[in-house]
DNA sequence: AATCTATCCTGTTAGC
DNA sequence: TGCTAACAGGATAGAT
């Protein structure tokens, strides 16, 4: 499931083949992910240089030489695999499944870029909630539009969240996972975040923004969701592996959390004899320490 | 206006 | 052993 941190992990992983480098064809599998590919997707990109690849919340944006910007959302399942002339192949993305990379004409590759030095970068995303589009020369996307701060920049602070929670009835899990307030947390990293901070899912928000100033708490949850996102960026993503299928070994990388998917399991706190608890909060799972999170 | 629910998609897993 | 149903969840459309 990818998030902000494994979103950054796949944009550093791709840089070095995307970044500078010319698309010189496209190949698409079918006219659809999650969304209608635009009927000149390919024509669009063919030819084009990309000038940079940068990240907005869980968007890859690749701006290209022509003015127009190359749109990229992994969904849930979606990930990249770099097939370079020199080196092994490499998978940019969660292995949901087998992880075998199959050089683009897997069941579940669905696009396939072609570089003029040689590489080949191929989408697979078997449950295709992924999203690629094209922002025709620097014109707004609506996807973007209505984006709030991002997790790690400046913006977010205790009294922009004071500000977006005071008078919200919603509960504190709605509220973070909310991409018009905060842009890029997910479930994971919100249970986490949480967690962290010592604070219920199940608060309602507006009661953190009651006092005129900003409210401690909102100061321990500001650190806790940069704490999470910088060590999952630094351990370079929670799920994700990169994938060297030469030597067929994936990498051992795993993300140990607090609370996401501990069902059962005790509290980490040292002393604490509380017990994971999973709830559903708008259709996703909640996890939480009953004693520690208030 | 704010908040909730159903929907999309398919492989995995829990349960019978 | 084999089948079915629940589950995973980002984002949106539609309902409340």
């Amino acid at each position: 499931m990818p998030e902000l941190p494994e979103v950054e992990t796949v944009r550093r992983g791709l840089l070095p083949v995307l970044e500078g480098g010319t698309i010189r064809a496209v190949r698409l599998a079918r006219p659809d992910l999650r969304f209608p590919l635009p009927k000149d997707f390919a024509a669009r990109l063919q030819g084009r240089r990309v000038e940079a690849l940068n990240r907005r919340a869980k968007y890859l944006i690749a701006a290209l030489d022509s003015g127009d910007s190359l749109l990229m959302h992994l969904g849930m399942t979606g990930r990249f695999t770099v097939y370079t002339p020199a080196g092994p192949a490499v998978t940019l993305g969660e292995l949901y499944f087998d992880g075998l990379a199959s050089a683009g004409n897997g069941l579940h590759d669905h696009v396939v870029f072609e570089m003029e030095a040689g590489s080949r970068i191929v989408y697979t995303d078997p449950r295709r909630f992924g999203i690629m589009d094209i922002i025709v020369d620097g014109a707004a996307h609506p996807l973007l539009q209505d984006l709030g701060v991002e997790p790690l920049g400046e913006a977010l602070d205790a009294a922009y969240l004071w500000r977006a929670f005071r008078g919200k009835r919603a509960p504190l899990k709605a509220a973070l996972l909310d991409q018009r307030i905060i842009a890029g947390l997910g479930n994971i990293y919100v249970c986490e975040a949480l967690y962290r901070a010592g604070l219920s899912p199940l608060r309602i928000a507006g009661t953190l923004a009651r006092r005129r100033a900003p409210d401690p708490r909102l100061e321990r949850l500001v650190a806790a969701i940069r704490a999470v996102l910088t060590e999952a960026i630094a351990a370079g993503g929670s799920t994700l592996r990169d994938y060297a299928r030469s030597d067929g070994t994936p990498g051992a990388f795993q993300q140990v959390f607090d609370v996401y998917d501990r069902e059962g399991e005790p509290c980490r706190r040292p002393g604490c004899r509380g017990r994971i608890r999973r709830v559903v909060q708008s259709g996703r799972s909640t996890f939480r320490c009953p004693v520690c999170q208030r």
